[in-house]
Formats: structure tokens, sequence, C-alpha cells
DNA sequence: CACAGTTTGTTCTCACGTTCACAAACTCCT
DNA sequence: AGGAGTTTGTGAACGTGAGAACAAACTGTG
């Protein structure tokens, strides 16, 4: 028993589901596009770059959204996918740190398009404030717990030098901010119950070299 | 026996060991800027966020670099992991798709500073060609050949829109660039022995969108 | 030199993720 | 309606990774 929500039990999807899902959720849409209204697991996981077992096996995590002997409808399982990633809804996010990446990130299209709405361009230069980038006003820093709080801010993004990113993780979370993404080359400390993801471009260009270093020493000899 | 190379076995080091060793090597070479010569397993694993357990069975997959006791020499150990991996030597390294991404990676430091040198930029539209980055002219894409040939490239860096990527990626290993690291949202198919890495930034964003639905979600009722 | 204290390197166990293989369930054709 | 063909969903086997725990090896002190 344990009743706790007895409608909904709170499926528990992996880790390693999780992160595939928005790559199933790109593939479809770009299927729909394309005008496919029905397709296989088989052709999902090719567009998608994977196995078909293991793209089935994520589906089942979801429930049963397809019809054997038949496939998946796109349309229905995309919007499946969707709820369940939670970008049907709208998410404001702010980004902190407004140099090289922080412009390019604001220029993203993909952001916009896949339910995440810029809400506001932070910085601590003065130098940079009142200027527009992608439409919107770069603001002081000290303007982030205000803009947090008035938007419902859950999720921000920090573009800043390393020497700078735990400060600003640590006024993020202060602000109320529970998910955050960081591209400082820098270990992040924060309170459990926020999540941290890290993209650092010198680690995966290092990851890259170590294997071609490893190809390149067995060929000579 | 199996003799084949009597002196150097080669060791084969896990995918989840050599994602972090780039991490630590980053860790280490603060602690030589802060002045510190020797750390313990302890003192290194909090500065890389990692657990102590972890980090030494890392590193015991490079050898046995420490001394039980005292701890590592942070000179040394910096030295192995970096010969691990392979940043004592000088990577060259072309970027394709000179956009506001494109123009992030060219300014960004931490390419450099790692053994990274960016040896060409390059971009298929006409009205980049000549125009100055971080130092370096955009060149057509059409050059693409030439720079690898000359130049002995063997990481190539994808910026492009995401219907460009698999053209460019087609291009880049028939050039002979054997390790590609792809920012474009499209899913790469390449030859065996061809290494692709993937940055996308949307599909971080979506992952930590999920776990804030999911905290959301626990909260009321 | 012996012993207490410290820290590494490694073994063992458990959890997680991937892949295989197949029963269940559907469609279509005769 | 029945049977052949197709495709999903899942149980089971396998491989990889994480963490606890401990023996081995070092330092320093009396």
């Amino acid at each position: 028993m344990t009743a706790r929500t007895p409608a909904e039990t709170v499926r528990d999807i992996p880790e390693a589901t999780v992160a595939r899902l928005p790559v199933y959720l790109r593939a479809l849409t770009a299927l729909a596009e394309s005008g496919i209204t029905t397709c296989s697991s088989e052709d999902l996981a090719s567009a998608a770059g994977v196995n078909s077992a293991k793209l089935r096996k994520d589906l089942s995590y979801l429930g049963s959204y397809g019809t054997r002997g038949v496939g998946y409808d796109v349309d229905y399982l995309r919007y499946q996918i969707a709820r369940e990633i939670g970008v049907t809804q709208d998410w404001p996010v702010v980004i902190v740190g407004i140099g090289n990446l922080g412009h390019a990130l604001a220029n993203f299209s993909g952001f916009r398009s896949r339910g995440f709405r810029t809400v506001a361009l932070l910085d601590a230069a003065p130098h940079l404030h009142g200027e527009e980038v992608a439409g919107i006003k770069v603001q002081p820093f000290d303007e982030l717990e205000t803009i947090v709080r008035e938007n419902s801010v859950a999720i921000g993004v920090i573009a800043t030098p390393a020497v700078a990113a735990q400060d600003v993780a640590d006024r993020m979370v202060a602000a109320g901010i529970s998910s955050i993404l960081n591209f400082a080359p820098a270990v992040l400390s924060v309170p459990p119950g926020v999540d941290v993801r890290k993209v650092d471009l010198s680690i995966e260009l290092q990851i890259l070299a170590y294997h071609e270093q490893r190809k390149a020493q067995g060929e000579p000899a």
C-alpha cells in the first residue's frame, strides 16, 4: 500500500535516460517537420543516434505510448516526452556574465524555441549596462534578487570567469534559484536540493586529445 | 606473456576516469598557483569536487605516483596527468562556423592555455572572410583540406547551424581529422575510428528543467 | 629500533546502465 | 476467422562505475 498519491505513482526515471529524452524530442521534431506521422523504434533510434533496444527501454520508463506491430505516433510521443521533461511550460532563465560566451548564449535561438525564455542579462561591469544584446538590455548584477523574485526564475546560467563563479552561484541560490548551468571552469559548491550542470569546453577538448594520443601511439612502432 | 610492447603495457583507463582527469589537472594547477607543493587525496578530491576514494582509484589507473603516509607531489602528479592526457604536446585545432558561438570559442583563453592552438577559423559565408577574430583571419571553408594537411590538424570544432554540421563533419573526416567537438544540435554520423563529442546547450537546460519540475511537483499537494 | 599515526593503493560489494532475446500484441492478407 | 509478419515492452545476463573498508607503506617520535 503505502498510499501516498494514489493516482500517480511518481515514476523514477534513470538519470541516463533523462539525458537522452531531449535528444529523442529533437529527433521527433525533425521527423514531424519532414511530414512523418508514425515511426518505429528503429527509425527513431537511428535519427537519435542510439540503439533501438535502448530507445525502447528508455521510453518504457515513461509508459506505453507505442503500438505493437505499428510503432509510435510522432506527435503523440513528442507531446508525452515534452510533458515528462517539463518543456510544455515556459521556463524563465537569467544569464550572468555577458562576455563572448554570454553574448552567444543570449543570441542562441535553441533556448527560446525549447520552452526557455531569457528574462534578464546581468553583468557586474558597469560599461556593459544598458547595452542591448539579442533585444535585451544588460542590467547590473545587483538586480538579480529583484528579477528572480518578480519573474519566479528557477534556472540560472553562469557565463562569468572562473573566479567569479562561486560568488554568483551563492547569490543565485540565496535569491531562490535552484538549478544552475555553469560554463565557468570552476567547481561550484551548492547546498543540497540545488542542481548544477557543468559545461566545460577545455575538458571536452582534453578528452578528445587523450583518445587522439592513444590512436597516434598505436600507429607507429 | 603475450609479448607485444614489453616495456609499456598499454593501460586501459576507464572512460569515466578519463573524463575526470582534466578536472584533477585543473585543481592541481590551482593548488600549485597557491604555492602548495604537496597534497593528500582528501585535499585534491575536495578541490576537484569528488570523493577521495574515487580520486585515489582514478589515479591508480595511471600508476603509483603518491607516497603512503605523505600524499602527492603537486607538480609531479600534474605532469603525469598532463602526459597521460596528452596535453604536454601542442594540439592544432580548426574551428568551423564563426557565428556568435564561434567568436566566443575563438576568444576562449582556456583553449590556448591547455595545449590547444587555434590554427584557423573557417566559415562558408564570404562576408566574414578576412575579418579578424582573436587575432586570426577568417578564411573560406574550402581552405579546410589545405590547412589540415599543412598543420597536421587532428581536432576540429563544429560551431555551425545544425543543417550544415553533417557536411562539415564529412569534409573534416575526409581531410584527415579524427576527433570532432560538435556544438551544433545535430546527430553526426562518422566512420569508425573517429571520435565525436557533443556539447548541446539546450539539452543541458532541458535536463535541468526536468529535475526542476520534479522538485516543484513534490512541494504543493 | 619499535610503535603510533597517517595516507596510499587495492579488493570487495553493490548499484546502475546497456544489450540481448523473446513473449505479447497489433496489422494485414487470404 | 486464422495465420504470417511486424514491432513493442520487458525480463534476464552482462559489463562498468561508485563507495566502503582495509592492508601496505611511509613518517616521526621516544
